[in-house]
RNA sequence: GCGCCCAUAGCUCAAUCGGAUAGAGCAACGGCCUUCUAAGCCGUAGGUUGCAGGUUCGAGUCCUGCUGGGCGCGCCA
């Protein structure tokens, strides 16, 4: 409907173009926006306001010459200018009913478009080293991540879900060392315990199925263990595997999974490492000082110079980053999105100046980053710490056991990434029928149970007698039902260029708020048969839609509640 | 001190990338279930959009400067 809108004002510009009224260069972005307001019409462009100047035209004069100028269609039932110069179109019904049968004809696939087809896009999120649980920080970068890859799925293109993890390294060997101390019986409050080491009671739970020999299967990995309490590597890697796997858990409880994940260590052991180092060198933006080797990044807009070899000779995570972004652009990969908690936030600069002063015409601004800012939680109204090392702390899995996947989805992705968020615990679980996720999937539910009831009555959904009946559907509260759905496909396009999945969630409870309202206010049962269908069309398209719509946030859509 | 993010009703958040009278939920108060699911609907009340300037037909939205909060600023990852 907006492009047909769109097309006709564009008719009317270049016939005030023609007649000399308006510049010939002028070449304006035509904008064509749905109304918020019923008494505003179904859509409305400020088209001759923007034009008034360069015409040099009062704004409604303006907009007086481009009606007269545009041609009839038989979908539109009257035009009318509005406050300071707004050409408002009013639609008929029929005409804007029609979008219910696209819905309907096109099922789970309206909405989805082709856009980014033959585009291949790498997103990468969550990248939790495997050192202890998912807590609700990296449940915020689940939820976001996974929509996104949803969303760019629904515009064509070709996503790969990646997870990048350190299994070697400082942190690993505390974590190893924890391990070993639980094995021999020390406690995090002994003298012996190790300085920084990981005081959580799962590594208690480590230690027992290492020594009981203990065979553990994560999604990339399997490991034996080697029941030998003096053997730091072979300790090493089985809680390593141990720790995947109960992360592979927690994504799983999430709905969420990877197609790659990758390891730092294997930068090291294939020789990326080595060669983006001399890559680096040659192309002679490094330099010695002080006995270690740096990169100058401040060429590229950091605001200081970064380490890459540290003077005892080993490699900061810096380097490997470069490396590893390196080899996501040598994959192909046209679009990489980074879904990163904010915290991580002074990276962006450094990798992206790595990978221009590699030269290997990577763009400037690549790749793009979505950085989601910390999560609060609450308990009893005080803020619970979230400390890995203290041990306590609120998992992915406890929220997900208390609150549920939908509702911990449904949360966690509504908000703009660019907002901090509390989580309260309490709210969520003991009112958790507040929570708005049950708002969206009720409708779903809602709408199933009136074509269940049609049905009983011998009312079966006739789509010939819909079809025919969709001028009936002239309720006002039909209408914005019918408006808002016609509205879907751009929403899809919008969040996803903007990389934001809240607009989805967004979108959602307004479609719910606008179909609750229209179910109590108007009937579907009725005796009328014309209207009868035309009304279990509607519903059936925001069936459609709203779960077309939870899917890309990973929520179910139930059949009853 | 420097950088990034944020600031809208008592609380949690919206506002269709600059549009018309700033909207929902929660909390408060009052209505609606013999009729398609009351996890719902309708109504009342609640605002100087942190402050001060600027840009223009038009600013919660863009720019500048403040104030307040979060996160960073390591030869840790």
């Amino acid at each position: 409907m907006k492009e047909t809108i769109t097309l006709l004002l564009n008719t009317a510009l270049e016939a005030l173009k023609a007649e000399g009224a308006l510049p010939v260069g002028t070449q304006p972005d035509i904008r064509v926006d749905a109304a918020r307001d019923r008494a505003h019409g179904d859509y409305a462009s400020n088209l001759a306001m923007m034009l008034a100047k360069p015409a040099g035209m009062k704004p409604r004069d303006l907009a007086e010459r481009l009606i007269a100028a545009m041609p009839t269609s038989d979908a539109i039932s009257s035009v009318e200018i509005a406050g300071p110069g707004f050409i408002n179109f009013f639609v008929n019904t029929s005409a804007a009913g029609e979008v219910l049968f696209d819905i309907l004809d096109a099922g789970d696939e309206f909405g989805r478009n082709r856009d980014g087809a033959g585009q291949k896009v790498q997103v990468e999120f969550v990248s939790a080293n495997p050192t202890g649980p998912l807590h609700v920080g990296h449940g915020r970068g689940a939820a976001v991540g996974d929509s996104l890859c949803r969303l760019l799925e629904a515009n064509g293109f070709e996503v790969t879900r990646e997870f990048y993890y350190n299994d070697a390294g400082a942190q690993i060997d505390n974590l190893a060392l924890s391990v070993a101390a639980r094995i021999k019986g020390i406690e995090p409050n002994d003298p012996a315990w190790p300085a920084d080491g990981y005081r959580g009671e799962y590594i208690q739970d480590v230690a027992r199925a290492y020594m009981q020999g203990d065979t553990v299967t994560a999604d990339d990995r399997q490991v034996t263990a080697a029941a030998n309490p003096d053997d730091m590597d072979a300790i090493r890697a089985f809680a390593v595997a141990w720790l995947r796997h109960e992360q592979d858990l927690d994504l799983k409880a999430f709905g969420v999974g990877f197609d790659v994940f990758f390891l730092e260590s294997d930068l090291y052991e294939s020789g990326k490492v080595e060669a983006t180092v001399k890559r680096l060198i040659e192309g002679g933006h490094t330099y010695e000082s002080d006995g270690a080797l740096w990169l100058r990044t401040t060429d590229f807009g950091d605001d200081k110079d970064r380490v890459m070899r540290k003077r005892e000779g080993g490699y900061t995570y810096f380097l490997p980053d470069v490396a590893y972004h390196l080899d996501k652009w040598q994959r192909g990969f046209t679009t990489v999105i980074n879904e990163q908690g904010a915290d991580h936030h002074s990276t962006v600069t450094r990798v992206r100046a790595g990978l221009q002063a590699l030269d290997t015409g990577i763009p400037k601004g690549w790749p793009d980053y979505v950085l989601h800012q910390m999560v609060m939680v609450t308990r009893s109204g005080q803020e619970v710490k979230l400390s890995k090392r203290a041990g306590s702390y609120v998992t992915l899995r406890d929220l997900i056991d208390e609150v549920g996947r939908d509702a911990t989805r449904y949360f966690l992705v509504s908000r703009a990434a660019t907002s901090q968020m509390t989580f309260d615990i309490d709210l969520a679980r003991s009112q958790s029928s507040d929570n708005p996720v049950y708002y969206a999937q009720y409708a779903h539910a809602r709408v199933c149970s009136v074509e269940a009831k049609a049905a009983e009555n011998g009312w079966a959904f006739d789509e010939n007698l819909a079809r025919a009946s969709l001028h009936l559907l002239e309720d006002a509260r039909e209408r914005d039902l019918i408006n808002r759905l016609g509205s879907w496909p751009e929403t899809v396009r919008r969040a996803a260029d903007q990389r934001e999945p809240q607009q989805i969630a967004l979108y959602l409870q307004e479609l719910a708020s606008e179909f609750h309202t229209c179910y109590n206010a108007v009937k579907v049962m009725v005796e009328d048969a014309n209207l009868r269908n035309a009304r279990l069309a509607l519903g059936m398209a925001v069936r459609q839609v709203m779960r077309n719509g939870l899917d890309l946030l990973g929520v179910s859509a139930p059949r009853e509640m």
